[in-house]
DNA sequence: AATGAATGAGAGTTCATTCAT
DNA sequence: AATGAATGAACTCTCATTCAT
């Protein structure tokens, strides 16, 4: 890796840290360069989308950790049943164990975004909650599919419940500043899964 | 009423909505005198506290008829269940008719006030998120007191659990603009809740 | 005399002191709604001039009482000489008793209209030490002319000393809060006078 | 001199005339672009404490400046009397050839931040005169323990005669725009001298 | 006679961005 | 590859003034 990659690299990984503790409007040009130890021309050269395209590269960036930790919930080893709590767990894990601070980039996204902000953010935190969803509908399609799961109720159905409750609880968690609320409802979630879909 | 109030009615009016979409930092005073149509001084005049300030009475405004809703919903008639799903349908109704535009409040503080922002309005969204919890856990201890719930589990954990789902709906719904996430997420909560707490 | 002269009369005064402690540019109309206690409807309708033209009459006012003391010291009875000191009892009264509280009101608008401020407000301040200036030079003279005093040097050099050095003492004195200043330069401005001028 | 370094250096000379010719509160941000031919922006650069900040260090500036005049004349070869005589010749040079135009920037100070206004540029110009102060006793000191002059009047009544006087001249000068005053004055002011600490 | 309501201009300041070096 | 210098637009806020009541 030259020096030019290693540096935007670096970048990358200060903004994306950045952007998802402070919001993408909250955050300054002059936050970047504290946090990378760059001038905005050292920046710049980098990322000539300027705070925009470096923004939505940022957040690609710290959705593609969030999206392995998903994935590799997905593809835990065990029944339907099993993968979804693997896919609650990291919901678990973020709270004590945050890869990137501030929060869940996506809901934070969804947030800001709603009506002022940039529009391209928007569109790239709905492509991963589409993507989370899939994930999540799999699971539940497929163990329907096995036979490991009652057919109701339907895959999007169970997925809009998880992902609300999870990232409910994120937020409630960020709000007290107290994880215990995303145990509760990982918890009760677990067992409203147990409750509805375990034969 | 006089004149000056209709207007510091006006402005608190039309502020709530701005500050609810655009966030505190996100809406400027310029958005607020187009919202308005007054020009800054004419603001000023009537909140001499400036953007903070104004922000700070929006914010409580806007607090003041979701805990209206959340209230009613808690009083309604009927036993513990009913009163449960009451609070669900004040969410479910938010999501198609929402008293100010732009999510819940205390979610969207919550989001924008976790790192940056202002301390008060943190706090401001903790205390209404404070007494929403409150009434859910009120009504549950209740009817586990009565007999008509089971005792397990205890009133925090059903809060949390009713909070963070319905809560994390909302978000989704603004993210999708679409409420059926809403209706997901009421409907299997309303399941969780009988299969947990009906005798 | 009719409410609407008292409430002017009143407004002037008042003004008179604001603006002299405050200066013509420092004092805001809002300084002066709290001084008059009146709102600015009620200073405009007696001020049509607005804030330059109250402090064109005010500045008036000022100086009419500073014009009083110097001319009640040129009348003094006795000779040149002792006309003379009390013209410096002016200036020690002054800076034990000032008629209007924040220094020499010819000075401080000397001061800040020298460059930028109203040349209105510099005119009316050039008026004023003209004619203190006039009524030394007219002691003198008179003094010289009784033969009282010696021929030289010129009314117009004692005047321009005598107006310098105690107007200078008032600034020392403004600056220290201390009007021993004021105390020397008048004992000091007696040795010259007498030295100088004394037959 | 780096170009950054030039910048700096051209801002602040510019500003001490500014702040010197129209006061600390009549210089607006936008007299000081005019003066520099920058833009906000660029002053900030070069002075993250803004105005205020700016303000202070230009007060500096123009201070040194005339700190110089009044050390190099204290430190002038001949007796005392002749030492004292250069310190009022540095008033009469100022008359005509002032280092930055709008009078003498202590008593600027002093009448703009008599009341409102600045404490620290307040104290700024306090301590400028103490130190001018210092220098016309000192020299008065001097002379009396070298037997140059009278043992009466004491070194700080001299002083306060000689700053008074010569401070005042500078003022009468300014408001009619003419000089004479100051010669006057400082003709008056020898004549006083000699008279009173010659041998 | 005086107030309450509102305006428009301008204040000081921050910030994303550009470009010469 | 990165910095230092500078800009222009936008920001929050204050102030003198006007006018209907």
């Amino acid at each position: 890796m030259s020096k030019g990659e290693a540096t935007r690299e670096h970048i990358l990984r200060q903004a994306a840290d950045v952007f998802n503790r402070l919001g993408y409007a909250g955050a300054s040009v002059s936050d970047l360069e504290a946090a990378t130890g760059l001038r905005t021309g050292g920046i710049y050269r980098h990322f000539p989308g300027g705070k925009e395209g470096l923004a939505r590269e940022a957040f690609r960036y710290t959705l593609r950790v969030f999206d392995e930790r998903f994935e590799t919930a997905a593809l835990t080893l065990g029944d339907a049943m099993a993968r979804l709590k693997a896919v609650i767990d990291v919901y678990r894990l973020h709270s004590v164990e945050p890869p990137v601070a501030g929060g869940c980039p996506v809901m934070n996204a969804a947030i800001e975004h709603d009506a002022g902000g940039s529009p391209e953010l928007r569109r790239q935190a709905r492509r991963a909650m589409d993507h989370w969803f899939g994930l999540v509908e799999a699971i539940v399609a497929e163990g329907q599919a096995r036979g490991e799961l009652r057919k109701r109720p339907a895959p999007s159905v169970v997925a809009s419940m998880v992902l609300s409750t999870m990232e409910g609880a994120i937020m409630l968690a960020g709000l007290y500043r107290d994880a215990t609320h995303v145990e509760r409802a990982a918890s009760q979630l677990a067992v409203y899964l147990e409750d509805t879909l375990q034969l």
